[in-house]
Formats: structure tokens, C-alpha cells, sequence
DNA sequence: TGAATACAAATTGTATGCAAACTAACGTCG
DNA sequence: CGACGTTAGTTTGCATACAATTTGTATTCA
């Protein structure tokens, strides 16, 4: 194959945590991930170093590695910090890109476009973390862009979690999403940096919207005696 | 001793990469680090692979490690990055830094003013590294801390480069320098996020117009004929 | 019963030997 | 003479065995 065990290990595994397959707070045993991707401990270890550089890992010395927990704290932090960074490297993207990393990007978003089309959740969210770390790669600021690929990996994992219950008024939001997207890729084909950070923040509402409503839902009516008596009213 | 033999070569090598001890690109030859610290190469490479993860080393499959270049572009965003990144970090620290950690920074900042008044090249940049590096921690930021970290390494690197030269104005400078930490400690304990920032943009400042004093000095007299009537005269 | 300790099992960390990949020098062929 | 292919030599990558550390459990003694 192209990719030898390891490449396909270190894939894998940062895929299962961005899609939150392997939860928050997981240990991570080496062993066992060893045997199971079939390669020996040295290279495994290697892995899990190298996540644990990106940010999806966290390593104590001698009690092993677990997947990067998400608490309150580092939540509040992340509404916090997101959308200023987005719109820096939304800026920064719009002057440097490249005509390959658009290329590249255009495909991308077919692949996401096609996934929404499919309700495919998980293909969904990878395929938008994609696209927004092209778009990091484009801003080619070695400085930036590991903020931006920590945010990036909470904001997936988080709309794994937002996500994943689709119901119908979500489906229109992704759809507006993926316009988005279409958005972005003409601003950045013109270089509008103006009009790439306005882009990017509307898309930041749109997806902190979407989180805040799942956090806070409509509540449920206040007097339970009239609740009970709408049930029965339903039969 | 306390810390254990890999624990002081990650730490030395870091130290020596900040000091440029071991300048940008040079290839770090795993048989010969591991020799030299009296490690195996398993955990020597995982130290590299640690550094990596931090930003100070680079890494290409099959061609091992080189300490991560300084090339003219990264510089360009180095300068370009830098103050908004320090602002909102200074901002942040001011409001979340806790008791403990004012303690450390103050331990440290002593620490570099001995530095400063011993003329000690390499501890003034080390121990300004760790100043700033704290003020980090304390922001409490796990989104905006890799950034930082990336531009400290960097802004230390060429510190070095542009410091070692101590001519009597550049003493006069660190000397500010370090009263402007002083004032920073104030700012962080009165937890006034805007003073801190400007304090920030301050340091900034001073750091940047040294390193520009450095890189265009003043031009030599257009005229020849009149530069060399002058040092006859001088005579 | 509860705390402390000693022992056993599991897990991580390190060393070493061997396999694979890259580098460079040499010789052959066009 | 230059380009290409071949072959030593060096360097990195991987697997396995062993050492050290942590965790869980049982047992003893107050």
C-alpha cells in the first residue's frame, strides 16, 4: 500500500478522536493499539508523541497517554479565543494562498458538499476540518498555525457532539454552512481579505449558534400539571 | 541528581537551541546525541520528537532531525504575529494569573535582573524566555499558549543573535527592559489587563526597534572622498 | 475493622540487534 | 565526456527482550 501501518495508524487514531470514536479522557494502552494496528510498541509510542504534539493527546510520564480531555474550562477558552484567530488566518489566507491550495481546497469542499448531500455526519465534520486547515495552511503563519489546529480539533469534536442528532432545522444550517464555504472560496480566489474575514465570522455564528442551542434547548413548560394535561389532550 | 539523564538532554538541547548554541538547521545526529548525554537512541529520539512537538526541531522521514530553520519568510510573520499574540496573552494573564505564579515570576524575574547586572548573555535571554513564557501560563489560554511558545523560541534565537554584541547603548536598553518586567509584575498582581498590555506593547517595542538597529544600522557617508578627508583629520 | 505493608500483576521506559532507507563513490556504457 | 546503474557505508526505523515504575490485592497487626 502507499501509506505504510504506522502513517495509517497516526490517521487513524487523530480521525477517531476528531470524530469522537475514542472519547475525551480515553486511555490510550499501548499494547493493546499496538497488536491492534499491527506495528511493535517503538513506532506506536512514536504516535502517540507525535498526536500528543498536535494537541489531540496528553502524555503523564509512566501512567501512560489518554485522549485530550474536553472540561468546562478549556470550552469557556474556546469560545473565547476561536473567533479571533479564524478571522487573523481568514485574513492572512486571502493574501498568501496559492492557485494549488485553492485547487485543493475546491476539492475538499466537493467532498464535503457531497457528504452533506449523503447526511454522512462524520464524513461531514472531517471534511470541514479539512477545509479550515487548508485554509490554515494557506495563511502560512508558522506561528498561527498551531492555534488554529487546537482549535480546530475542539471545534470537530465538539460538532460531533452537536451534530450528530440531526434534526431537520440542523440539516438547513449545514447547507448554509457548505454555501459558506463556497463563499470563502471565491473570496479567496479574488484575495478580498476584507470579505474573507466577514465570511468567516458569519460562519463562526452560525456554527456557535448551532453549539449555544444545543447547550441551552428551549425549556420544558414551567407548571408540570399543564404539561401532563397537553400529553393526554395529544392521545 | 534530580532530574533524570533524558530529562536534563531534553532540557540542555532546548537550552542550547534557544542560545543558539546549535544554530538553525544543524542536523542533530541521533548516534552521536545519544553517546554524548549517555542515553540509548529510543529515548533519545523520543526527546527529539518532543522538541519537535515544541516547535525547535524539525523532522523528515527517513532523514532525521535538524534544529528548525530561520529562514527570511518566518521572520516576516515573526514580526508581523508577535504584538497581537503578546497583547491578548498579557491581557489574559492579568486576569486569570493566580498567587503561586505571580510568586514564580517574580523568582525569575530576580533571576534575570542578576543576569542583567552580571552582563551574562546567554541567562539574560534564557531567563527573559522563562518571564515570558510564564506570563503564558498564566493566561491560562490552551489555544493561544502554542503560538506563544513558537514565537518565544524564535524571539529568543534572534535575541542571541542581535544581544551578543554589547555595545554601551544595548545595556542601557536591557536595563529597561528589565524595569519594564518590574512593571509587569505590578500590572499582574493589580489585575489590570489594559496597563498590562500596553506595558506588553511597550517591551514589545523596545525589543523590535533593537533588533531593526540591528538589521539596517546606520549607512556609512555616501561620499568616499569626504569619508576619507575625515579620518585624516581625525588623526 | 482499619491502616499499613509486602507482594503480585500490569504497564511504561530503555537498551540492543537487525532490517530498511538514504548517501556517496566508483565503474560501466552510450 | 556525461549520464546512469551498482555497490559499499552510514543513518534511520522497527522489533524484541529486559528493567523500572505504578497499581491492585492480600495479609498482618494494632
Amino acid at each position: 500500500m502507499d501509506t505504510s501501518k504506522k502513517q495509517y495508524c497516526l490517521s487513524d487514531l487523530r480521525q477517531r478522536i476528531l470524530a469522537m470514536d475514542i472519547r475525551p479522557g480515553a486511555d490510550l494502552d499501548e499494547a493493546r493499539l499496538s497488536a491492534q494496528y499491527g506495528i511493535s510498541r517503538t513506532p506506536l509510542r512514536e504516535v502517540l508523541q507525535r498526536l500528543t504534539g498536535e494537541g489531540c493527546v496528553t502524555q503523564t510520564d509512566n501512567r501512560g497517554a489518554k485522549v485530550a480531555s474536553m472540561d468546562l474550562g478549556t470550552m469557556r477558552t474556546f469560545f473565547q479565543t476561536a473567533p479571533s484567530i479564524y478571522a487573523n488566518v481568514a485574513r492572512l489566507a486571502a493574501e498568501n494562498r496559492t492557485a494549488e491550495q485553492l485547487d485543493a481546497l475546491k476539492e475538499v469542499q466537493s467532498g464535503f458538499a457531497r457528504a452533506v448531500a449523503a447526511s454522512a455526519a462524520a464524513e461531514m465534520a472531517l471534511g470541514n476540518h479539512r477545509f479550515h486547515e487548508l485554509i490554515g495552511e494557506m495563511a502560512a503563519n508558522a506561528y498561527l498555525t498551531p492555534s488554529l489546529n487546537r482549535l480546530l480539533i475542539d471545534h470537530t469534536r465538539l460538532a460531533q457532539v452537536f451534530y450528530r442528532p440531526a434534526a431537520p432545522a440542523e440539516s438547513i444550517a449545514v447547507r448554509k454552512a457548505s454555501e459558506q464555504h463556497d463563499a470563502m472560496i471565491v473570496a479567496l480566489e479574488a484575495q478580498e481579505g476584507g470579505l474573507m474575514v466577514e465570511l468567516t465570522l458569519e460562519h463562526w455564528s452560525l456554527s456557535r449558534d448551532r453549539m449555544e442551542r444545543f447547550v441551552r434547548p428551549d425549556p420544558l413548560p414551567a407548571n408540570v400539571a399543564d404539561l401532563a394535561e397537553a400529553k393526554i389532550r395529544a392521545l
